[in-house]
DNA sequence: AAAGAGGAGTAGA
DNA sequence: TCTACTCCTCTTT
């Protein structure tokens, strides 16, 4: 599905202060998936703050259509301040209301402080989801989100995870034996050369997350006036304190990221701790993916479900269901 | 056919 | 020792 037209933006080119190029972006915008890793739903308002500036400046070409759309809401309705939306928007994309921020015009001066303002409250969301998103993943894959630590395992599963979150034909072995460091010292058209068909879109993902962990470090090291991306980094991570994940703790993490999980599982009941399993072969995937075990199917994964019965973690709810289950201490 | 249930052996931390 | 993986047979939907 990768995009073989592509139209990259020549002459002079742009380039955030930390380095992410305008290409880059684009391509990202081009062959992401529905909106999967980049929705914004779930989004902290942002925080007032200088470091904001070094945010808005790395991500200022993030903003898709979903963020363009979100322009426009905040345009019809200056009142509300970053509101909390709640999208669904992989299913049905079209159903988004768009409002023509050209026929609800402000008056021309308040339009541009309201729009920049605006502009710049969306960026700030769109950043956070940005680094929820890799979070997420690391979270999952058990990886650092710096890439410059990656070893060659490292690296394939990002690549694995990537491919498949994009639908990218698989390149892994193009990229065999390279540890982190390799991948991010390897130009965009060193990426091509090794991946023709999504190394573009590799390379251009490579440099989100370059970026991120570059913002991270320089939050960490930099003065102590909260961000949005800084509160979403500190959250404790779990997963990540060496401590082997469990199943249970596994399929709870993807429930509690429905803007990204919400079709492979989700919520009947949450109050009572009931899910649906929607794709089987999808979260038997991911499972495999955050245990590394390539061979693990849904057969395999259930029957892992099923030792919790007698362990009193999980059940079949009263009225069994197929791929239902049900926790049995809900949060 | 796919999912569910559960026995049994094995591996790894 | 515990948890999960794997393979298996049989049953249910």
């Amino acid at each position: 599905m990768s995009n073989p037209e592509g139209s990259l933006s020549e002459g002079t080119e742009y380039r955030s202060p930390i380095g992410m190029t305008e290409d880059s972006l684009a391509i990202l915008e081009r062959n992401r998936v529905s909106g999967e890793p980049w929705d914004i739903g779930e989004t902290k308002p942002c925080v007032e703050g200088q470091e904001r500036g070094v945010y808005l400046s790395c991500f200022d070409m993030l903003l898709t259509e979903d963020a363009t759309w979100l322009v426009k809401v905040s345009e019809a309705s200056p009142a509300v301040a970053v509101p909390m939306y709640r999208m669904e928007p992989q299913e049905e994309p079209e159903q988004c209301p768009v409002i023509d921020s050209q026929e609800h015009g402000l008056s021309p001066g308040l339009e541009g402080q309201e729009e920049e303002r605006s502009l710049e409250q969306v960026q700030s969301m769109v950043v956070g989801e940005v680094l929820k998103d890799i979070e997420t993943a690391c979270k999952l894959l058990n990886i650092t989100p710096d890439p410059i630590e990656w070893n060659t395992g490292n690296v394939q599963k990002w690549l694995l995870w990537t491919e498949h979150l994009y639908r990218l034909p698989h390149a892994g072995k193009a990229f065999m034996d390279q540890t982190g460091k390799d991948l991010c010292a390897m130009s965009e058209e060193e990426f091509r050369q090794r991946s023709p068909q999504c190394g573009d879109t590799l390379h251009a993902h490579l440099d989100i997350w370059k970026s991120a962990a570059w913002m991270k470090e320089r939050c960490s090291v930099g003065d102590t006036k909260t961000t949005a991306g800084e509160d979403l980094w500190s959250e404790a991570d779990s997963s990540c304190s060496g401590q082997p994940i469990h199943l249970w703790q596994f399929l709870r993490e993807l429930l509690l990221k429905p803007h990204s999980y919400g079709r492979c599982i989700h919520w009947l009941n949450k109050e009572n701790g009931i899910f649906k399993i929607e794709d089987s072969a999808h979260v038997a995937r991911l499972w495999g993916l955050r245990k590394n075990r390539p061979a693990m199917n849904y057969d395999k994964l259930s029957r892992s479900i099923r030792q919790y019965y007698k362990k009193g973690i999980i059940r079949k709810p009263d009225v069994s269901q197929r791929l239902v289950y049900q926790f049995v201490h809900p949060v």
